[in-house]
RNA sequence: CGGGGCGUGGCGCAGCCUGGUAGCGCGCCUGUUUUGGGUACAGGAGGUCGUGGGUUCGAGUCCCGCCGCCCCGACCA
């Protein structure tokens, strides 16, 4: 993309509604624009971050053996009073009414959706398990919405659904989940900390929340930082062997973390003081096991091998697509702006000439951005140096490769790294070769 | 839902108390200048003052209603 072209609005002063970094630095850097209390419009910038993690959930998610669809916003009051949840939902559920005097609504979440498509199909025990799941936007009637993506009313979120036979097949997916998301976590560059949770209004009796640190979270989190060190990516765990699994799910609920409604002081104070770790948390994921609450309120029953009708066990995993964007943020950012992870950057460099005009850096310039392509942000913009930096370190892009007249001419870039600072006079090849090695 | 606040050009704000020709900074456009961390100068465009009603000779300003947005708290992927 040529900034001199592309749909980046960048704002020197902060916007006085945002009121913590992550909101700032969207609005700042042209990520998103309010439209209303709690919903936003994805700018290009944005929408490219949303699409890498959404791409990053994808692939785990289907690494662990889950299968995407993609169920529709608007939906049927019918299936909600059949579970019985149309009444209890509240006034968070969005209520439309249709020409024909319909009740409709905006999807909260799609429990009573799948499980009616899964009812329609799905007649035997043969056909299971089953994980499906979807990457659709829900909006959910907060009353009060607030910084920015992290609690908008429309937010984009990843919610899979899992059905087995039994509640050992049951409990097993949610394993499977549960790595999963420590993986897909990761590769974001967060710190994901599992803690038990309380069920709420999604019922069951296993559950637990991903909450990563942030100054802004909304609860108190107390936890093991040898848990930060488990490189959960590079782990052998394999999701086809269930001792595999159990042995994973040891390991991970061998250490202590907490939310502080169910912090114990007496097993905190057993952690080592030098490991403990404690501050406000987000959450974005959540798990739960749920067993038959649903498929029994809305009478699934498929044919077991013993030829009798039985209940499903359900499980439903989700995760906040949307909000992770401001997550990450408030986990990677500085007082000049975004730094963001390799792997979600809308761009994996901007390309900075510092003298549009001057033949030689138009030329280096033109030929970088020819070969990194669409991953790269080029600024030809007939703009100060200082402009160009400053606006740089704001989008946060990885790496900067800064094309001045002095270095062009020498066969020269610089190439500045935005997580560390560290800048370094090379080649353009070799500034390339360092640009991709990380992407 | 309880409490508080704000709607004036794209952004940030002043003007309102005490009614009388709508202003400042940034941004934007043109030109000159500058060229490695938001340059300087000159000229220019851009506003139904959220909205409806009322008071008044006259309303951005006073009064009433409505709408929108933000903040604190309780609640939430």
């Amino acid at each position: 993309m040529r900034l001199s072209r592309g749909f980046i609005p960048t704002i020197k002063e902060t916007p006085s509604e945002a009121q913590i970094a992550s909101h700032r630095l969207m609005l700042r850097a042209g990520l998103v624009r309010q439209t209303s209390a709690g919903i936003y419009a994805w700018l290009p910038t944005g929408l490219r971050v949303l699409r890498r993690i959404e791409q990053i959930v994808r692939e785990e998610q289907d690494a662990a053996g889950a299968q995407e669809l993609l169920m529709p916003t608007i939906q049927s009051a019918e299936l909600w009073r059949e579970s019985g949840r149309y009444d209890d939902y509240g006034a968070e559920m969005l209520r439309i009414v249709d020409r024909h005097s319909r009740d409709m609504l905006y999807g909260p979440t799609n429990e009573e959706m799948i499980t009616d498509l899964v009812r329609q199909s799905v007649k035997s025990y043969r056909d299971m398990p089953l994980n499906l799941y979807h990457i659709q936007w829900k909006f959910r009637d907060e009353v009060r919405p607030r910084f920015g993506v992290m609690r908008g009313r429309e937010f984009l979120m990843k919610d899979g659904y899992s059905f087995d036979t039994d509640r050992e097949g049951a409990v097993l997916a949610y394993r499977k989940m549960m790595l999963a998301y420590m993986r897909t976590f990761q590769r974001m560059g967060l710190k994901a900390i599992p803690m038990v949770a309380d069920t709420g209004p999604i019922g069951g009796d296993l559950s637990h929340e991903f909450i990563i640190l942030a100054p802004t979270g909304e609860s108190q989190v107390f936890y093991d930082g040898d848990f930060e060190a488990i490189d959960w990516i590079g782990s052998t765990f394999d999701y086809a062997k269930t001792e595999d699994m159990e042995r994973f799910f040891q390991t991970m609920t061998s250490y202590y973390a907490a939310t502080d409604e169910k912090h114990d002081t007496a097993k905190w104070a057993e952690v080592p003081a030098v490991r403990r770790r404690e501050g406000r948390g987000i959450e974005v994921g959540h798990i739960f096991y749920f067993g038959t609450k649903y498929t029994k309120a809305m009478n699934v029953t498929v044919t077991g091998s013993d030829g009798k009708p039985f209940h499903p066990e359900m499980g439903s995993y989700g995760i906040g697509v949307s909000r992770l964007v401001g997550g990450i943020i408030e986990a990677s950012h500085d007082d000049a702006g975004i730094i963001w992870p390799d792997s979600i950057a809308p761009f994996a460099a901007a390309i900075l000439n510092l003298k549009k005009g001057d033949a030689t850096c138009d030329r280096v310039c033109e030929q970088l951005y020819a070969a990194l392509g669409a991953d790269a942000l080029y600024d030809d913009r007939d703009e100060r140096p200082g402009v160009k930096f400053n606006d740089a370190d704001l989008m946060g892009h990885p790496w900067q490769i800064i094309v001045g007249p002095r270095g062009a001419a020498a066969g020269k870039v610089e190439l500045k790294r935005r997580a560390g600072g560290e800048r370094s006079e090379v080649t353009p090849e070799e500034a390339l070769a360092r640009v991709r090695a990380t992407r």
